[in-house]
RNA sequence: GGGCGGAUAGCUCAGUUGGGAGAGCGCUGCCCUUACAAGGCAGAGGUCACAGGUUCGAUCCCUGUUCCGCCUACCA
């Protein structure tokens, strides 16, 4: 039989998608409820349909097919249940950017037409970020791919808003809510990002109504809003301020005069002047304000935050301004001018300040004053609390929890109206007749006030339960995506049916996202799942690290810094990128990624490819199975290494270690078994007649093919590519067990045999190199070591270091190795002699005994001090003392040797 | 403003019951030794941010300081 050679190099591309469309044809991947095993389940972060996979994807996605693919081997019931949601802002975003180039709009288009763009859209992109998915060796159920907006998905949501409506836990008001002026849509408040600016702070003289000549002196950072204040607040207990309360200023640039009130909590008596304009539509805490002392609220901005006519009448501005429709930055320029020339202005500083953007478009977002609907959140925040508190839901790392567990106990009402066409409309309805004074128009679109009474169901009403009327209006809003995001970990499994999926597979068991979700999406689901599934969705919640480029900058487009997983996998193969991101999976600690390190793992990817090439030159001939204890040394080591491995590669899966577990493996394969257990086993698979042939053989095999399945869920195809070339038994690599760790394969004294043997080669290398003995010439050495069982040691792994030494490796009493011409190394007992040669330059080698020598000394005072205080030896533990004094003595006998072979050193030298 | 995390070799990072400081990459030297030059062997390189404290003993525990991140927050 002759067995297959593989090629020199390990090509990726050209194993890659054969061995993904092979598990995919043969529904490797398939989950079913009716399969054997306790079922282990993963509901994927649904990325954005339109999407394209980023390297943030590529490790949220890499560490859960490696979660996957171990428990999948371990012999679990396995469900990794991908899908992708909708994102209505951006989504939308993104198909008006396409009509607008056609010269339409969503308007003109009308919103059933427009829906239908949307799906198109979908329909066309949607598939891109599978199919990279794909590329990245998901071994997700591809049959069970879900969409936010599918029919199942979009019953859920039904279902759950008219509960939520029904319980009282969703409610219609009209808020000061965060607005994107250019998404025209309300915002959630987690939706709105901080950016720190460089502002200004106004000082802005307001006369006072009964004494214009004097005035009170506010600070602002938006002067533009000047014209909406319904009030000046001052500190109740300000005694530069406390006698105006009551009185009245002349608002500047209006005809209206607006009270000072006093409020001690809106003013801080240190800042500013002391007092606070109110302008309570345009400002969250002026809002508050406002109610506290019954103020009006006068908005003077439109949708698009430009400043509003009628609202600037109703303001009483001063119409020789011209702002009627000015946007607000221009708008603030104009009024600051104005109010310079007529001497309203007192002084300008700069003023570090928070702004809210648009966390899809970045644009300023502005409070705005709108009817929106909302989900009551506490009551349903208090249960998801408990759960993480009393640990049902386990988060990793744990430092994470507080965060959560501070937000929760925060947690404001959730603002889930969007006003745009993406996404799942509010099943609510207005009956016209019994709304009339509700229902209004404004700039050519139907406006629902606050005080509409709506008639929410599952199923369109045919006509008004008070008064019959069939003239209902539908709610024009849309869902907030992440309502529906929420529902994920149950709706993806059929709810509201009770499908046999949801039995099985609800709670799932492991969640693994990225920080930036926690809020947005891992505290609703928690929420929304305790609520309707009576049970948390996930026990445990995996939380990985952010990628950032090789300087630690967030990776953006704009600054050209992003790493495209598409573009490493194709350069460097997907395995090695899947365990580059695995092993720098830190906990808590962000990852920066630099295209060596994926060249790294490529090289390591190699290194086990030519390991395996290396089997299969010398696989020919029988193999025989014996008992490990009857193995011979190297093959005994491995075992022991090997099973050593599977136990804390295992472990470290189990705590979610992802880069220990990693770095467990790349050692095993590359330090041991390719630099050392490879190399040790040469000579007998060199020599065809070698009793130890069969057996030797079967360890490499048994070893290769057990290291194969340990690192599969890490890299999957070239473990399978190499899997099917050695012998094995089974159709696929994807579906063996998982290796269990194995007690006869530990040999304890085995492996100290060989930390012996690693010593002694180690001192020999160090020694030909010193003494430039090139690496093939053949030498003599002499080996000794002080301590009796060593030397016994020594005499059973003469063989291997004879091998590995590429010499003749004499062992026998130092005392009666030759004086002269010999170069003598010492570590910890050992010794090594090496005849000196030919014309060499000694010097190094004295340089490198100083050195040794210098340090021993260093070393030995060092613990001979600890030794000698008192207080050491009579309160530190027995062994720790034992420890010291047995590396005392052992420092003491090699110094004595190192001393020697100096001076011998330097009798050659003749110095 | 509050909270959290980090500061260890040139770079990126490990290092939990406190007792001799590690890895990968990079660097230097030698080697194309029939698995692998995407490689092998050897080697250089660190007052473990700073200052105190607890302890026989601190990279590790406590306090404070500095610097860097992240989250969170309505000081106009």
């Amino acid at each position: 039989m002759t067995t297959p050679q593989l090629d020199k190099s390990y090509d990726p591309k050209a194993v890659e998608s054969r061995w993904y469309q092979l598990w995919n044809e043969r529904g490797y991947f398939h989950a079913s409820p009716d399969h054997a095993g306790e079922p282990y389940c993963i509901v994927i972060p649904p990325p954005n349909v339109t999407g394209s996979l980023h390297v943030g994807h590529a490790l949220n996605h890499s560490l859960q097919d490696i979660l996957i693919r171990w428990r999948r081997m371990q012999g679990r019931n396995v469900l990794w249940l991908p899908g992708t949601d909708h994102a209505g802002i951006a989504t939308q975003n993104v198909v008006e950017k396409q009509l607008m180039a056609e010269g339409l709009s969503r308007e003109s288009l009308g919103r059933d037409q427009f829906i239908e763009r949307v799906w198109n859209w979908k329909a066309a992109s949607g598939n891109t970020i599978v199919s990279q998915q794909k590329q990245l060796g998901e071994s997700c159920d591809w049959d069970r791919l879900r969409f936010t907006m599918d029919e199942g998905l979009s019953q859920a949501v039904l279902e759950v808003f008219v509960r939520l409506y029904d319980d009282g836990l969703i409610y219609r008001g009209e808020r000061l809510i965060n607005w994107c002026p250019r998404c025209l849509t309300a915002l959630s408040d987690i939706e709105v990002e901080h950016e720190d600016v460089k502002g200004k702070l106004y000082h802005l003289r307001y006369p006072l109504a009964d004494d214009p000549n004097n005035a009170l002196v506010v600070a602002t950072t938006r002067p533009e809003t000047m014209l909406g204040d319904t009030a000046v607040a001052v500190h109740p207990d300000d005694p530069r301020y406390r006698h105006l309360i009551g009185k009245k200023v002349l608002l500047p640039l209006t005809t209206r005069e607006i009270p000072i009130v006093g409020d001690s909590i809106l003013v801080d008596l240190e800042f500013g002047t002391g007092a606070v304009k109110i302008t309570p539509a345009h400002d969250f805490n002026d809002y508050e304000a406002g109610e506290r002392h019954k103020l009006p609220r006068i908005s003077i901005l439109t949708a698009r935050a430009e400043m509003d006519e009628v609202g600037l009448h109703e303001a009483g501005a001063d119409a020789s301004l011209n702002l009627a429709l000015k946007p607000v930055q221009k708008a603030r320029t104009i009024v600051v001018e104005v109010l310079t020339e007529r001497g309203f202005l007192v002084k300008t500083e700069d003023h570090k300040m928070a702004v809210g953007k648009c966390y899809r478009c970045k644009t300023v977002v502005e409070p705005y004053l709108s009817p929106q609907w909302f989900v009551k959140i506490q009551p349903l925040a208090q249960p998801a609390i408990e759960a993480v508190e009393t640990g049902k839901i386990r988060i990793i790392p744990e430092g994470w929890t507080n965060n959560y567990l501070g937000w929760m106990r925060d947690i404001k009402d959730w603002c889930i109206s969007r006003q745009i066409w993406c996404g799942h409309q509010i099943p609510a309805w207005y009956c016209l007749a019994c709304n009339a004074q509700q229902i209004v128009n404004v700039d050519n679109r139907t406006v629902v006030l606050q005080g509409a009474k709506p008639i929410v169901s599952k199923t369109t009403p045919v006509h008004c339960p008070t008064c019959g009327s069939q003239q209902l209006l539908r709610d024009g809003d849309v869902l907030d995506t992440w309502f529906s995001s929420a529902l994920w970990p149950f709706s993806t499994l059929g709810w509201p049916e009770h499908t046999a999926e949801l039995k099985a597979y609800y709670p799932t068991s492991t969640l693994v996202t990225g920080l930036d979700i926690l809020f947005f999406w891992v505290a609703r689901m928690i929420m929304m799942g305790l609520k309707f599934m009576g049970d948390v969705p996930f026990k445990d919640v995996y939380i990985h690290a952010l990628v950032r480029d090789a300087e630690g900058q967030k990776m953006s487009k704009s600054k050209g810094n992003v790493i495209d997983p598409l573009h490493v996998m194709n350069q460097f193969g997907t395995d090695a990128l899947r365990f580059t991101l695995a092993s720098m999976a830190s906990p808590g600690r962000d990852i920066k990624l630099a295209e060596e390190r994926i060249e790294g793992y490529r090289n390591f990817a190699n290194k086990i490819w030519n390991a395996a090439r290396f089997g299969l030159m010398y696989l020919d001939g029988t193999r025989t199975a014996l008992p490990p204890a009857q193995r011979t040394f190297p093959d005994q080591w491995i075992l022991s290494r090997l099973n050593h491995t599977i136990h804390t590669v295992t472990a470290e899966l189990e705590s979610y270690r992802f880069d220990r577990a990693a770095g467990t493996l790349y050692h095993f394969i590359w330090h041991e078994y390719c630099d050392w257990y490879l190399e040790l086993i040469k000579p007998v698979l060199q020599d065809p007649t070698d009793p130890n042939g069969p057996s030797t053989r079967q360890t490499l095999v048994e070893t290769l093919e057990t290291t194969m399945r340990l690192l599969h869920p890490f890299m999957p195809f070239i473990t399978e590519e190499i899997w099917q070339t050695i012998p094995h038994q089974g159709d696929s690599i994807v579906l063996q067990n998982y290796p269990v760790s194995n007690h006869t394969w530990s040999a304890p004294d085995t492996e100290r045999r060989f930390a012996l043997l690693e010593q002694t080669i180690g001192l020999i290398r160090t020694g030909r190199v010193l003494l430039n003995y090139p690496p093939g010439q053949h030498i003599p050495f002499y080996v000794d070591h002080d301590d009796r069982n060593r030397q016994e040691q020594l005499h059973q792994i003469q063989q291997h270091l004879a091998h590995l030494s590429r010499g003749e490796v004499e062992i026998k009493a130092s005392k009666d190795w030759p004086a002269a011409q010999l170069l003598r190394l010492v570590m910890e007992g050992l010794s090594v002699g090496i005849t000196v040669s030919g014309d060499v330059d000694l010097h190094k080698a004295l340089e490198r005994l100083a050195k040794q020598l210098a340090e021993n000394d260093k070393e030995s005072q060092r613990i001979d001090g600890k030794l000698k205080n008192a207080e050491f030896v009579s309160k530190a533990p027995p062994d720790v003392i034992t420890e010291h004094q047995e590396r005392v003595r052992t420092m003491a006998r090699d110094r004595e040797l190192l001393a020697g072979s100096a001076q011998q050193l330097r009798m050659m030298l003749g110095t």
